[in-house]
DNA sequence: CAGGTC
DNA sequence: GCTGG
């Protein structure tokens, strides 16, 4: 399907300068742990990727070192895509150091499993549009409705001979119907998603001036869209604008930190607080580190 | 069994 | 409470 890395000619395969060596299992936790939805491990063990108008392979070397390749003749636009996307210009290894792990035994552990696990630095559109399919959906499904996307309402990713092709745009979801839409798995939230993109396509530079304001005014206007409460605005924030101080209370935070901390019973507001509180200003990396260990272990 | 917003 | 892997 168009999910396959199957017919175009492939460049070859380049290390991925800057990035550390990791596990299978950290990088599986990386391109498809719930920050991304358009990773698809493939038969001979690597991972197909695509972004924006990028197409591209990974692959994990015995040394742990990560090599990509992509269509022949984007290697210098992948190459520097990579670079944002993997966000390999931020120093990970201070910015985990910098996490309170010292006085934090379980956020020791959490960090020890997972050496290597960051935050993906997305497009911006494209995270919301991901996590406005992700209420109440598991990281399959929501892949599933991507790539239904992708197939029925993007347009071909230029110069692969229409192999692949990218996600929708704002404006291209606001020329949908909602019931075009819905046919593509998103139930309830081909209304929002519906509504979300008239606002946006009638407002050409909102997306880029949220992506760029401080983290406060860009979650209140995120927080504006239809379907968009705390737990979408702070994974859009983190994982498609880089805030790092963005702390997503999702469920499995919820139980995380209900076990781990002895905060049973309090509700995702104060534990929103707390995290803030507790983790500080780069919360949203250590509950990317939370989030994996729960769900890997728990 | 998993899992946000209004 | 409800939908779907």
């Amino acid at each position: 399907m168009s999910a396959g890395p199957a017919d175009p000619r492939w460049s070859d395969w380049q290390p991925l300068a800057g990035y550390p060596a990791v596990t299978a299992e950290v990088l599986a936790e990386t391109v498809d742990g719930g920050q991304a939805f358009r990773w698809h491990a493939q038969p001979d063990g690597t991972w197909f990727g695509q972004w924006s108008e990028i197409v591209a392979t990974l692959r994990l070397g015995a040394d742990g070192r990560v090599a990509w390749r992509c269509p022949a003749g984007s290697e210098t636009r992948t190459a520097a895509a990579l670079a944002t996307y993997f966000g390999t210009d931020a120093d990970f290894p201070a910015l985990t150091d910098a996490l309170p792990w010292r006085t934090d035994a379980h956020l020791a552990r959490c960090l020890r499993d997972f050496p290597g696990l960051r935050i993906l630095r997305q497009p911006f559109g494209e995270t919301l549009l991901g996590f406005l399919c992700s209420a109440t959906k598991q990281i399959v499904q929501i892949k599933q409705m991507q790539e239904l996307l992708a197939a029925r309402h993007g347009a071909p990713v230029p110069g692969t001979g229409g192999a692949f092709r990218r996600l929708p745009t704002w404006p291209e979801l606001a020329a949908c119907t909602e019931a075009e839409l819905r046919a593509c798995q998103l139930g309830f939230r081909a209304r929002y998603i519906w509504e979300t993109a008239q606002f946006v396509a009638a407002r050409p530079d909102w997306l880029r001036e949220t992506e760029t304001l401080p983290y406060p005014e860009a979650k209140d206007r995120l927080l504006g869209l239809p379907g968009v409460g705390e737990k979408v605005a702070d994974c859009v924030l983190l994982f498609g604008a880089g805030r790092l101080e963005a702390f997503p209370v999702d469920v499995w935070i919820l139980k995380t930190l209900g076990r781990r901390y002895a905060l049973d019973g309090w509700k995702p507001p104060q534990l929103a607080q707390f995290g803030r509180a507790h983790f500080g200003p780069l919360a949203g990396l250590a509950q990317q580190f939370l989030f994996a260990w729960e769900r890997r272990h728990g």
